[in-house]
DNA sequence: CTCTCCGTTCACCAGGGTCGAAAGAGATAA
DNA sequence: TTATCTCTTTCGACCCTGGTGAACGGAGAG
């Protein structure tokens, strides 16, 4: 915090410009300049190069975000073996249930969807790849947390705190070690509207060696969820296919 | 191109360095530098940058690609109509068909995938999202070049010429204005080996008010498509997928 | 027609990015 | 244990280069 390591402006700048277009869904170097008070010829300069390199596409002066981003993105989702492993499951998972479903990692602290499926295989998630969310407050972050080191869950809550998203979030340490050692126990995690009001989400942590690769979960709106039959059949679901996507690790 | 508009060195350092990272899946400072042939402490600056902006993930002094890549990739396929639209009818031609398919656009005069599915639902596929391909040697290229305006293929042919991939690769503009000919009066086109060695491809344009917007492909062995019972079946399929496509932008 | 806003270009100057050297930090071997 | 190697990280200084504002040409709007 004292004094933070040497950065370099100029490429922060274009991260910042990147960022602006992703919020933007593309637009021309006046708006950008505005949205991030740069001047306008530093901003073009800056599209310019992204432009250059093939990461930008322009089509009537207005720049936005090329394919190329997509490739990166597909790269760093295929470099997880959960992913290979663990999306076909967690597409079947959402046909059989026919709810949405997740496939989650942990990355710097926070719950980062790697995968999404839907009953309908449409695109209308709640939760898209890359996606991030605090832990605490979500089924599969607590999921993953449940099986974390100690000193992780520390730094974790040291560095992202308890921040509060709905009125059910977990605010305190004390309940949500209580909550770790009930997930523990059971091998099944809920979130009840604690990230999202209205959201009820079940996870089940991907355990290999003992190590939580990550997680899966099943999710929808809270009040599809209350039935205790439907429950007990989602949560069974849920455990046969962690229990599936774990054997993919043990036969390598 | 005399004259190369201004671009920012930094910028496109950092940029190298970032493609360094895709292809070496994960590296330090000083495996990066001697890639580059840069100085470490450049090099180390920059990860440091990317870094400290969340773009990146340390383990062990290795950095690597982190899940915001993922976010902003998913934001460009989510950008496409065409996915929204597409993604469940090419997931489901895939388990219909039992082959591979593929959902392509025209970026920057190649054809780049926007999905691609797999009959188990693997992630092994030959064309994964982002990748990118000559459109005159690709099946998908050819549907979508056959309904552009004589002048975008004009450009495009100029830009990245004909190269040949395999023997079989269309390398003439006759012959492939040919091919282009016969494939608006088929409305399927083919990829025999043309690309790939040993992999056939069929597929067809999705047009909408007679602009093509991409192309839906189905894709496998060589061998495994001589039939032509089968290859029957393959076209009626891949002709009603994308019918349906077509149909969703109809009623908006 | 004028006015405005846009993308794009240009030349100047100072701030900042690059580089080499060197200091920590581990790991391995003797 | 010490020596040696390699890697990450830090630091200072030089010179380059990225930022800037003004200005040009064009496209729309009124």
């Amino acid at each position: 915090m004292a004094s933070e390591p040497k950065t370099i402006g100029a490429v922060e700048r274009t991260l910042a410009i990147v960022q602006a277009l992703e919020r933007l869904g593309g637009a021309g170097a006046s708006e950008v300049a505005r949205e991030l008070s740069l001047s306008k010829s530093t901003v073009y300069t800056h599209l310019n190069t992204l432009h250059a390199n093939g990461y930008l596409v322009k089509s009537d002066g207005s720049y936005s975000l090329s394919c190329r981003f997509l490739r990166l993105g597909s790269t760093v989702q295929q470099s997880f073996d959960l992913y290979g492993r663990g999306k076909p499951v967690v597409d079947e998972l959402a046909t059989e249930t026919g709810e949405r479903t997740n496939l989650v990692v942990e990355e710097a602290g926070r719950g980062t969807c790697l995968h999404a499926a839907d009953a309908t295989g449409s695109t209308d998630i709640y939760m898209s790849p890359g996606e991030r969310w605090p832990m605490h407050a979500t089924a599969t972050g607590k999921a993953i947390l449940a099986h974390l080191p100690v000193e992780r869950v520390d730094d974790i809550v040291d560095e992202h705190g308890l921040p509060s998203l709905t009125e059910h979030t977990i605010t305190t340490r004390e309940a949500l070690d209580d909550e770790l050692e009930t997930i523990r126990q059971t091998g099944v995690s809920f979130d009840e509207q604690e990230a999202v009001e209205g959201l009820r989400c079940l996870s089940s942590p991907v355990l290999v060696d003992g190590n939580p690769l990550g997680s899966v979960s099943v999710s929808g709106p809270a009040r599809q969820f209350t039935d205790s039959d439907r429950e007990r059949e989602l949560v069974d679901a849920l455990r046969e296919a962690v229990n599936v996507v774990q054997l993919k690790f043990v036969f390598s």
